[in-house]
Order: C-alpha cells, then structure tokens, then sequence
DNA sequence: ATGAAAGCGCTAACAA
DNA sequence: TTGTTAGCGCTTTCAT
C-alpha cells in the first residue's frame, strides 16, 4: 500500500504553495494562468485526487444525496433513479439509494444512516413518512425533497404529478366506456399517494352520478401480490365489479393474474386500468391501459430541486413540481 | 445552522476524555462499565453522531462500496442491488450504484468517482471492461468483485452462475422437445456472459451431433428492442429457426414482439428461452421458459466476497463463487 | 498573485 | 482504566 498523493506532492511538484493548488482547484480566486498551468500539469502526472475526507472536514458538504424509495423491485423507482443520478452527476453529486421494502421502520433508519453520513440533501418517496421522522433532517437543515407527497412543511419541497386529475380521468375513461359499475383497487390509507387517487376516483363518479360503494374498493399494498389478493376479495363479493382501476400497475398486473385464476377473461369479463406505466404495462396481455406517470422526468425535477437548494445559502421559497400526467389506452379496459 | 455536535462535547458531558470516547464507540479498548453508560448516555442527550469526514481523514476507510451495473431498468438488476446492499448494511457499508446505460465510457468515469471517493470496494457488473481501465482501482488496493465475468487478474474476486452449463442446459431442452433447426440471439462478442452462453449453446448442439449454423445466430445488446431487432433478422433469413435460444429474458421478450408483429404465433411457430428469469418472465404471454440466474442470491454472495477482503488484513487466496442456475420451465418453449 | 498557518473532528501512539 | 497529543489533507483567513 503505498502512500497517498496530497496537495503537499503537488503543491511541491508545481514549486508553489498548497494554497495556490487549492485554489487553482477550485476556482476561488485567480491564479495566474502559467502557474495554473504547472499546476495541472503536476496534478495530472503525480494522478492527483483531492480527499473527500479532509475537503469534507472542512467544508461540511459530502456531494451526496439519498434518495429513499419503498420497493426498488418495483421498475418505477429505478426509472426514477437513473433520471435524478443523470442530473446529479453532472453536478458532481453522487447517489445512493435505499429502498425500504415495505419495513416502516427502515424508513427512519435510512433517514439516520443518511444524516449521519452528512448527505446534501435527501429525496423521499415514502409511505410511512410522517414529517415527524423527518425532524432531525430539517433541524440539520438539509434539503429534502419529497416524491409523490406534499408534506406540510415549510423547508420540504415536492415534485409529484396531480395524483387527483390522473385518477379522475383513468375513472372517467372507464366510465365513458360505459362499465358498469366500476371498482378500484387502493393503497394503504394515510399514504399520500393512495389518498389522491381514491380521491380522484370518487370525484369521477360523483361527477358522473354515480354513487360511491365501498364494497368495491379493496385495499392493497403497491405489489403484485398484494394487488391479486385485493382482486381476489373484490370478485368474492356479492356485486362484482364490472372494471377495476388500480392505484399502480403492479397491483393491476397482480389484479391480472386473479381474474386469470378465476377462470374470467380479460377485458371481457374484467376490465382493468393501472397506473404509472412501467415498461411492463407494455408487455402484460392484454397490454395494460394505464396513466403515464413519468418517472424518469420525476427523478430529473428532484434532482433539480435539490441541486438548487444545495447551491444557494439564501434559502428560496418552497417549491411544488407538478409534472403532468396522460392516460395511455392500451387493449386491458 | 446550529454547531454540530462533536466528540469533545461528548466527552466534556460525560466528564471523560475525548479519547475514552472514541474508544467506547469503536470498541478498540476496554471502557469501564460504568463510564461507557454515562458516555452512551451523553451521546443519546447530546444526539451526538460521529463525523465521517473526520473519521475517514484518519482510517481512510469511507464504508461506502460502489456497484457498477450495465442497465438499471433491466430488473436483474435492481434485484441483484438490493441483495447486496441487505448484506452490506448489515455490516455498517453503504452502497452507491452506477449504471453505464450502454456508455462504454461511463464506466471508466464511474470508477474513476469511486476511487476518487476512497469507496472500500468494487462490484462491477461490466460489459465493456477490461482489467486495463481497472489499473488505477487495483494500484490503490481497492477490492473488486467482478460479477458474472472471470477476470483475469489475482486480485479480483468473481460470483458468476456457470453461463456455459446453463446455456447447454437451455438448448438441450429445446433439442430434447425436438425442435429443429434451433437458433441462439447472443450478446455483443467479446462480453463474457455473451461468449460463455453462446460456448454453452454451441456444446449442447455438438453433443446433440447437430452442426452450428452461424445463419441461426443473431446479435442483440441485451435489450428489449435489440433482442426484437435480431429475431427480426433472424426470421428474414433463409432457413427460419424453430426455436430461439436468448442470451438474456429482456431479449427473449422483445424477441416476442419481433414474432407477433410477423404475424407469427408463439410458442406454435416459433418456440423461445431467455436466461436470468427475471420477473416480466413470468409476467409475459406465453410465460417465458428460462434459466434462473439468482440476481439476489448474487447480491448477497457480491457483499459477502467484498466483506470479507474489506475487513481483513491479510489478503485471502483469490475467491471465485459460482452459484447454481436452474432451468424453468414455462410456456414459451 | 501568492503564502503561512489555523483548525475542521477524529484515531491511535504514547504515557501514566 | 484513562488521558495527552500529534497528525490525517484540506480550505480559508489574514498577510504580503
């Protein structure tokens, strides 16, 4: 193992002092231009890389973001990533990413590892956040950006689509295709983005006139199995659902394989809307029809967010993205 | 932005020494019973955590690994990540993830940031690599895993499932089912999974006494729409195959697509294998027959092999895990 | 346009 | 069993 070059190799390299490489480094002032150049050319022979540790001791900025996601085999959120670490990297952030898999608590011991880490902000998709966990974030004052979710916070800003308009028009497409009645599948209750979508869905019907039956919304947990097992129960009750709009694709595709099972054929005797549009609504038959809830473009705007706030010190004004959203008729409703 | 809190208020609270702290955290030395309360207890009232910055600046060791990956949204992935970060946390490592996204280049750029970032370790997944661009990584003494791929150099590990032996399974069973003549969509030459599961395929067609008909080959790129592009190819030619064996399932299904926009059935025209099992596999019509490659399984065995070179001093033997596949079958074949 | 030097928060060698 | 102290490699203030 032999020892690492610091800023002392080059600086004694180039015959000039550390300060001058730092500054060469990082643009803080001016540095004549043949100097910076004997400068560069000793970083570049000596394979100079600053240490991240001791830039970090004193600067208390890691470059390092989390973005904390509930199901990382769920292909939205890796769609999601790649596009907020395209963004980042060109800042010079890094990433990493933790997903939760559905154990609550994990979401908190993230939140943890992160700070600890010193991240620079912190991106959020979760369920089972309450602003309350998110406490020593905001008093370290890091940035936070939160996915899907507003939460009521001053500091915690948010990118989301209009979950409400997304679910009222998927609900509106299938009664406009005269299904009858129309039943949904739903996540858990108090997670933001099951909310908003049973509110839109409601709004739809009662738009319509048609009242709202409980005994057609079954409960789900944004997996596939989860959404089967609320098909399941929905086509055990007295008055089965014409067409079931699904909080997510996964539990439609999940919906998918009990209607299978039932021995029902798709859209025939079961319609069935999704949303999100993971590459798999694409590929499922019947291809799923769906809402488009654009991922990659999601990451990018959380990366956005963030990189602002991380800039600046004078902290701007709460920002809410709202990204839009569009239905895509495929051949399952 | 409040003070941080650091070791000295710590120990200053505790009425200890700021080394008696430290000791107590790391465990490097025996702490009275209790002092070690009184300090745990400064900690948790302090909400002290420790500064990484600072602590790297010393050990040089930042508890991060990087993973370095071709594709995020081929779901083999995703699922291979979270098994290696399950073990990883365990032990106090976080992960940060890469993926190249086909940019041949981007693969030095990432383990250049890796190196830059004094991460502990290395897993790379990688197409384009060869040991040169891994110099640097090597010359600093960083553990590498290479996953899937046998590298030739005696200090990179390796967890791979043996490609050969489940490719030559794959297309016996499509010789056993008597399909005839069989072809193979393979990756780009010079990729190892890509040689090692064409090598497989053409071991299986020679044990069969069947020639290898370079005309029953195509290329794709291990995507969906590569793996469409070259079934395209291959049923324009001459002799159209009977059944296909593809390197991977993402090929396999666009492979699907290239049939049915021909107008061909499947599995009654065309018969069809992909490798990894992935989860669209099962998802898709007809269910896709396949090889298990046990992404998590991969994962957790990554975490393990890095572990295990990351703790230790002394540097163990060279390490080459394989683990089992198995074929599955379904309905594409 | 450049340098000298303080100090960020920790670990570990040395001391008691 | 505990404490004193010298750095780790950098950024930045204050000088020149």
């Amino acid at each position: 193992m032999k020892k690492e070059v610091t800023i002392v190799d080059v600086a004694r390299h180039a015959g000039v002092s550390i300060t001058t490489v730092s500054h060469a480094l990082s643009g803080n002032r001016r540095v004549a231009e043949d100097t910076r150049a004997r400068i560069e050319r000793s970083i570049r022979e000596l394979d100079y890389r600053p240490n991240p540790f001791a830039r970090g001791l004193r600067t208390e900025r890691s470059h390092m973001v989390a973005l904390i996601i509930p199901d990382i085999t769920n292909p939205y959120y890796p769609t999601l990533a790649r596009g907020m670490q395209e963004a980042l990297l060109s800042e010079g952030y890094q990433m990493f990413v933790c997903s939760t898999d559905g154990q609550g608590e994990r979401e908190r011991t993230f939140l943890d590892d992160a700070l600890q880490r010193r991240v620079d902000g912190v991106a959020l998709a979760a369920f089972a956040t309450r602003a309350r966990s998110l406490a020593p974030v905001l008093r370290a004052d890091i940035p936070v950006v939160s996915i899907g979710t507003t939460i009521q916070h001053s500091k915690v800003d948010c990118v989301r689509t209009d979950d409400v308009a997304g679910s009222r028009d998927a609900t509106n497409y299938l009664i406009q295709k005269g299904y009858d009645p129309i039943g949904m599948i739903g996540g858990p209750a108090g997670t933001s983005p099951s909310d908003h979508r049973l509110e839109g869905h409601r709004a739809a019907l009662g738009a319509a006139g048609i009242r709202f039956d409980p005994r057609l919304l079954a409960i789900g947990d944004f997996t596939r199995s989860g959404g089967a097992k609320a098909m399941q129960e929905l086509l055990g009750r007295k008055q089965r659902p014409r067409a079931v709009f699904c909080a997510n694709d996964l539990m439609a595709i999940g919906a998918m394989d009990a209607v299978r099972s039932a021995g029902l054929r798709l859209p025939t005797d079961v319609a069935l809307m999704g949303y999100d549009d993971i590459e798999a609504a694409g590929l499922v038959t019947p291809a799923l029809t769906t809402v488009l809830n654009p991922a990659d473009e999601m990451g990018h705007e959380c990366a956005g967010v963030l990189l602002e706030r991380m800039s600046q010190e004078n902290h701007p004004a709460r920002r809410e993205v709202v990204i839009p959203h569009r239905l895509i008729p495929r051949d399952s409703a």
